[in-house]
DNA sequence: CCGGGTAACTTGACGCCGTCAAGATACACT
DNA sequence: AGTGTATCTTGACGGCGTCAAGTTACCCGG
């Protein structure tokens, strides 16, 4: 056993370790309950020691937003993954589903990297600008295949449909996690009225799981 | 001249003049920038006078809530009232950029009437709640009667169509005001986007303004 | 006219917060 | 071994929301 150590004065490790912690809170407590101060004392060093790590705390959040804009790439893709190009509207359905379900689980974080906390008082970082627009060319292209395939209509631009459907993916999300007129439970429901909606199908399968 | 009167112990008039300050403070530098201190002192109370009119902070973000409901409200009905009920398709569109130019003009007003600063964080006074239900009943019976005149679809029901619809609105209003992936500039064209997605129109009028 | 009750307002204090400035510590390299 | 540098600590400042206790002005029944 060569852990202990009990106060070994560089902690070695307090960036990654930093950001975990952040990270927990966030999940258990809320953005609002992370505060430097108390983020410092969880991991046991004092209060200026991010300060070395993070310029700022608006730096940290954004440190954060970039994981969070990691784990949703990660996820969108395996839903690419999973069904490969074949079934365009199948795969439009679910990558639908799987964004309100990621908005859903990681309320905190989606604020965060969607919400003016970063983009509007603090000055997003410009690594955390490239990753999110990376992250919408994702989701650019994605449109413009299911144009081609007539999934989505192909009436404006890829950019501009991108935008649009977009939006409404955002919206549900933002609705859902503030806890505005959309209850958790009619979601699925809602998000596939959206996606009825958005590709002018007639009618609606009611759950995108169904054993077809 | 009667108005000097420098400090006349009772101010007679705080709760109107207080709502009047937060909100000017909010429209100049933000809700961030809106602290009780700083509004009583602006009005030229001590710090804790406000507390005899407002529970809380979050009761007196609440009542401006309010008001942007009351606000956001009457813009609508006018837009309603501008067109009849004739052209269905048009009063849509109208609806639309009126929602879109309500919330780009009063970000502030919009985030803390949607946003989660009251909805999540702070408990929403009972009277905001319903006046923001009331307000969300009269979009959904607007869905209701675009759906009979065939300018939405309806194949879902209409409060589905409404949360849907509406969630597009508030998700292009959010983006906008996050500065998250929406320029400005672009805004009435991607509004129009949204509007022929939703109403499955096969092309696109790119101006509302535009002479026919 | 006066006495007391009550609503409006003030001042003091507490514990949070983010972060600037200056000092202490441990390691890395010559 | 000595020096430089990255890392971490402590102290301090001003700001925040708001509880508790005091002060002031008005209102109303006698």
């Amino acid at each position: 056993m060569n852990a202990p150590e009990p106060k070994p004065y560089h902690h070695g490790e307090l960036r990654p370790a930093l950001l975990a912690a952040a990270n927990g809170i966030i999940r258990e407590a809320g953005v609002d309950a992370l505060s430097m101060r108390r983020l410092a004392d969880q991991v046991g060093v004092s209060r200026m020691a991010p300060y070395h790590h993070f310029k700022d705390k608006n730096d940290l959040l954004c440190a954060i937003a970039e994981m969070g804009f990691a784990d949703q790439d990660r996820m969108i893709r395996s839903v690419i993954d999973d069904i490969g190009t074949e079934d365009g509207a199948r795969l439009f359905e679910n990558w639908v589903h799987a964004y309100i379900r990621f908005a859903h689980d990681n309320p905190e974080t989606y604020d965060l990297m969607y919400g003016k906390e970063i983009w509007k008082r603090g000055a997003p970082t410009p690594v955390l600008h490239q990753v999110s627009r990376a992250s919408f060319r994702l989701w650019v292209d994605m449109v413009g295949k299911l144009q081609l395939q007539g999934v989505l209509p192909a009436t404006h631009p890829a950019l501009r449909t991108a935008q649009a459907s977009w939006a409404t993916l955002h919206g549900l999300a933002r609705l859902l996690n503030d806890g505005v007129y959309v209850l958790s439970g009619d979601l699925d429901e809602i998000a596939n009225t959206a996606v009825d909606l958005l590709t002018q199908r007639t009618g609606g399968s009611q759950t995108p799981g169904a054993p077809a």
